[in-house]
RNA sequence: GCGGGGAUUGCCGAGUGGUCAAAGGCGCUGGACUUAGGAUCCAGUUCUUAGUGAUUCGGGAGUUCAAAUCCCCCUCCCCGCACCA
């Protein structure tokens, strides 16, 4: 299917491949036998308790999400091999209405759904005559979760997950919902509930609310809710005609009603009042929390001609007919304000030039003509009447112009809302800018009963049932109150004394506090646990509130599915008294008839495990699960429990396109062992891009990580029967090499310290290859047993340390190395590094650009010299350098100044005139005052270490080192002046 | 619009004041090894040059002995803006 896919199965090293499978298998089983990775009380170590959120478990999870618990379980096997005991726990997420649309879909066999899940089956289903059954079970909402959540299980245990899969449950589990009960029963009692009215998208057939993935292409239209303001215009009779509009602070600019001649509308009874809307409206505002009583059907041209008064200004205006007006749009009705509205406008030319509707409807043909555009806001950038201009602009022909009206509208709402000012004429709001008045007008208009609130989708929509898609105002809803003053400044406390990593994300954490208010927390819709304040009324808590503090749930499931504690006996008492450490154990075991051996063993395992050390996720989450989180932790726990660190990824795409069913670019976690191997992918996944990065899943770079791999799989298969002897003295190559494998080390374990996986990978992964490769080659000459002693020692320990992104190489060359117990438990080594290896360390780079010299002057004469002399500095220059650099540390340095150091120093006044040469050389580049040097024996002594592999580098030329300074020493052109610290001078011949 | 994050050499991606012409990978070019190899190894991949110098890190202006990195302005791209998990 994948032309690229083919370079990985079909290559030599498909052997290698074959191996490594075979190996990840055994160590999987292995692990899973011993339960090295099941979650055990231990005194004797610090725990640390890492999660990552649960999946969802809908469908299979890809490559993408495997990013995410890759990194958790780095981290957690990081920790376990730094002597923590490590407790990462597993459990998924079922409730809200995924599960159970798919299992709605499958049952009314919508096709499209029917094959993918036919196709997401037959990932995991091998044998195709068992697929159909199986989609066809889920019809039934409890086999898609059970399907799924085996299934994800079975994916992240083959990717060798450090999981504790012992503890499994779902969110529909009754014992969590009792356990949700309890969280709501704690929120409740601390009146952080609240009860309001609150619009939401409803169909009208299923009499229900509706979300995204109910409405026909839902994913595309992205339905809203809109607020209109319905504004009462009053008729001579009292009645109101209710014209909707989204720009309220217009009602100073209305000139005229318009209203639908043909349409049906009728006259209602609402509160005591009489209103005129369409016959399409009158059925949604019975839904918007509205008694109303049908009084007459009337219409629309019935009102023509008649008079009403513009609230507030208390204009009289008529009534026109214009066909634009759409009954099934808001209330039917608008006001025409055409010096701001684009179709206003167009209508109200329309009309004065319309001989035949004004016969028609015997309209008063000179107070029409007499109809003008009234300017209410000023906009930088047009003149007093923007639509006006705009449809001249665009040249709108006529009201039936849609598509150029629409954008002239877009266009002046945005200009307007955004930088317009209320005019004088707009009385006690002028001055004010659009975007205030709106509100503002709004809120005057409903203080005075002028007005009211007309909900109204923002594109019409139909459900998935075929039934229209309204808005309805649900009364009496319940809300979660993060506006709430004290809970928002306790959560923001909890977030200040949080490690949030990568730090940059803090910020998004505190605008996301800072607007979070109130949000609904229940709904009819979905699974999950239902509403215990109304019990009976269908109400289910909505599903983010079952992924914010379950992570202590996982403390006390295994105690409760061990000992088959029923559901009824987790009261809230039990929870208060585990948790919250509240009550009496021996009445808190009578009331729910629990012992109290296995009260005590949950409330022991919750607080040796509690406060969740670190959670670990995509950044998707920020806004909602982490925020909230942090909220209701500490909303229901004591301080020690809050959470104490977040860390988090950023997404991964796939060779530049986003993986989405419909694009069929994505890569089930269950197919990568298969694909690419398990360790191949947690290395390459690893090593790609720092976690504040877009992941780029690349095939041709995933090669890179194979070839690599199986390198250090060659590599170390060749130490596994080397028997180490002690190297006295080792040779300077071997000395340097064991420098560089330790330095690495050590930045390698720092670098995953600071959460930094990617620097982890490279320094002591692909940079201790590189290493490796080169002592290959300068250690050439070097005695057999001193090479694969050194060589072996570093491969030991390359292989602890990198075992948490390989484990499964990890342990296998653990064990062929004859090494007991898993390396997965194995700690890591303590590396220091000490002034010798730092030395070493500058040593080699010190030769490494002395090679690049000789190199580039080799190619420059491109001839073979036969003779390379190499002229180190004479030490007083490296005195020179040293003091310019004390200098440099308080003030730039000047030619004059160092001269004057220079006659105080008893080593420097001796060579005043040379130093006169050398500063105006060193100023040139001000960056030397920074080089850390090596004093010139250690210069010396470093080419001399690697003389051998210099001469045979450049076709066994004869290296001869001379320092500058010394007497008698062959320097025919003068080169020995020009060397400098860290930069020897060069002779070619 | 508001809020956040970005813009690096052919591409992907490191790098936040000093050996940075800028890691690493991919791609490309040349060579080596090979029956062959998409494997491996070596060299090159801004221009210039006895190891030098010049110009580069979205555009412009500035601070500094020194700027991809700090300050200011501008342009463009991505993400979020709620009942969707």
């Amino acid at each position: 299917m994948d032309k690229n896919l083919c370079k990985i199965q079909g290559g030599f090293w498909m052997t290698f491949l074959d191996d490594i499978r075979k190996i990840e298998d055994k160590w999987q089983k292995k692990w899973k036998e011993d339960q090295v990775f099941v979650g055990k009380i231990n005194d004797t170590k610090p725990k640390w308790f890492l999660t990552v959120p649960y999946p969802y478990a809908s469908g299979p999870l890809h490559i993408g999400h495997c990013r995410t618990y890759n990194i958790g379980d780095i981290f957690a096997r990081y920790k376990r091999q730094s002597g923590y005991n490590v407790f990462w726990p597993m459990a998924f997420h079922i409730t809200g209405t995924p599960v159970q649309a798919v299992a709605y879909q499958i049952k009314i066999k919508n096709e499209k759904i029917w094959k993918i899940y036919e196709d997401y089956v037959s990932i995991y289903e091998k044998d195709p005559t068992k697929i159909k059954s199986i989609v066809q079970s889920f019809e039934n909402q409890e086999n898609v979760a059970n399907f799924f959540a085996n299934a994800i299980i079975k994916d992240f245990l083959g990717m060798g997950f450090s999981l504790d899969d012992t503890r499994q449950f779902t969110t529909g589990d009754k014992e969590y919902n009792k356990f949700i009960e309890w969280q709501y029963k704690i929120l409740n009692e601390k009146n952080l509930i609240t009860k309001g009215s609150y619009p939401i998208l409803w169909c009208v057939n299923d009499k229900n609310a509706v979300g995204e993935d109910d409405i026909q292409e839902g994913d595309l239209l992205k339905v809203e809710v809109n607020d209109f303001v319905g504004i009462k215009f009053r008729l001579n009779s009292g009645t109101s005609l209710v014209a909707a509009t989204l720009r309220p602070e217009t009602i100073y600019g209305a000139t005229n009603v318009w209203i639908n001649p043909d349409a049906d509308y009728n006259e209602i009874e609402i509160s005591g009042e009489k209103w005129v809307v369409s016959k399409e409206a009158t059925e949604k505002l019975k839904e918007q929390d509205h008694e109303i009583v049908v009084i007459r059907k009337i219409k629309g041209k019935e009102f023509v001609n008649q008079e009403v008064t513009v609230p507030i200004t208390k204009e009289k205006i008529p009534i026109y007919p214009a066909t634009f007006v759409d009954t099934d749009h808001a209330t039917g009705v608008v006001y025409s304000v055409p010096a701001h509205a684009p179709y206003d406008y167009a209508a109200l030319v329309d009309l004065q030039n319309d001989e035949e509707t004004i016969g028609k409807y015997t309209l008063d043909k000179e107070r029409l003509e007499k109809i003008k555009p009234i300017s209410l806001i000023s906009v930088k950038g047009y003149g007093d009447f923007p639509a006006v201009e705009l449809c001249e602009m665009l040249g709108v022909k006529n009201q039936k112009d849609k598509q150029k009206l629409e954008k002239a509208t877009q266009t002046i709402y945005k200009d307007e809302f955004y930088s317009g000012i209320m005019k004088d004429i707009t009385g006690k709001f002028k001055g004010l800018k659009v975007e205030e008045a709106k509100d503002a007008v709004a809120k005057k208009l409903k203080e005075d009963n002028l007005a009211t609130e007309v909900y109204e989708t923002s594109k019409k929509a139909l459900c998935r049932c075929g039934g229209q898609i309204i808005v309805a105002v649900l009364e009496d809803q319940y809300f979660l109150n993060y506006g709430d003053k004290k809970w928002k400044e306790t959560a923001f406390k909890a977030l200040n004394k949080m490690v949030i990593t990568p730090e940059k994300y803090r910020q998004a954490f505190e605008n996301t506090f800072n607007w979070l208010d109130k949000r609904p927390c229940v709904r009819k819709r979905g699974l999950g646990t239902e509403f215990p304040l109304t019990k009976g009324e269908g109400w289910i808590i909505e599903s983010l509130s079952d992924s914010v503090i379950y992570m202590a749930f996982y403390t006390v499931i295994r105690t409760i599915r061990e000992n088959n504690i029923k559901p009824e006996q987790l009261k809230p008492e039990l929870f208060d008294y585990i948790f919250l450490d509240k009550g009496k154990i021996k009445e808190v075991s009578q009331f729910t008839d629990i012992s109290e051996e296995y009260i005590t063993e949950m409330k022991e395992s919750f607080e040796y495990y509690y406060p969740n050390d670190l959670r670990h996720t995509a950044i998707a989450h920020i806004s909602n699960h982490l925020s909230f989180a942090i909220f209701h932790h500490v909303a229901v726990f004591p301080e020690k429990y809050w959470l104490p660190a977040f860390s988090l990824n950023e997404l991964l795409i796939r060779e530049g396109q986003k993986m989405g069913k419909s694009k069929a670019n994505v890569i089930p976690i269950a197919q990568i062992p298969e694909k690419y191997s398990v360790d191949l992918t947690r290395l390459h996944l690893a090593s790609i891009a720092t976690a504040d990065t877009v992941v780029d899943w690349r095939e041709t770079e995933v090669n890179f990580a194979l070839q690599r791999l199986r390198k250090f799989w060659e590599y170390a298969n060749r130490s596994v029967d080397v028997v180490k002897t002690e190297i006295l003295n080792p040779a300077f190559p071997s000395r340097i090499f064991r420098s560089s494998i330790k330095t690495n080390l050590q930045k390698a374990l720092t670098a995953i310290g600071d959460f930094n996986i990617r620097d982890y990978v490279l320094e002591g992964f692909y940079g201790n290859i590189r290493v490796i490769d080169e002592y290959h080659k300068i250690a050439e000459h070097l005695q057999r047993e001193e090479r694969e002693t050194v060589l072996k020692e570093a491969i030991e320990q390359i292989i602890i340390v990198m075992a948490p992104v390989i484990p499964h190489i990890s342990e296998e060359l653990h064990e062929r190395m004859q090494h007991e117990g898993y390396v997965s438990l194995k700690q890591f080594p303590n590396i220091e590094i000490t002034e010798d290896d730092k030395q070493n360390a500058l040593q080699a780079k010190f030769i490494s650009n002395l090679l690049d010299d000789i190199e580039e002057i080799v190619k420059l004469v491109k001839t073979t010299p036969q003779k390379i002399h190499i002229y180190i500095n004479a030490d007083w220059k490296n005195e020179l350098y040293r003091v310019a650099q004390e200098i440099f540390e308080d003030e730039a340095v000047k030619i004059g100044k160092i001269m004057g150091v220079a006659k105080e120093n008893k080593v420097l006044n001796k060579y005043m005139k040379e130093i006169a040469d050398e500063a105006k050389q060193m100023l040139r580049d001000p960056s030397i005052f920074r080089i850390e040097m090596l004093s010139a024996e250690k210069q010396k002594k470093a080419i001399e270490g690697y003389k051998e592999f210099i001469s045979r580098t450049f076709v066994n030329a004869e290296i001869l080192v001379h320092v500058a300074g010394d007497k008698d020493i062959y320097n025919p052109q003068k080169k020995a002046q020009k060397a400098r610290p860290m930069r020897p001078a060069l002779l070619l011949e």
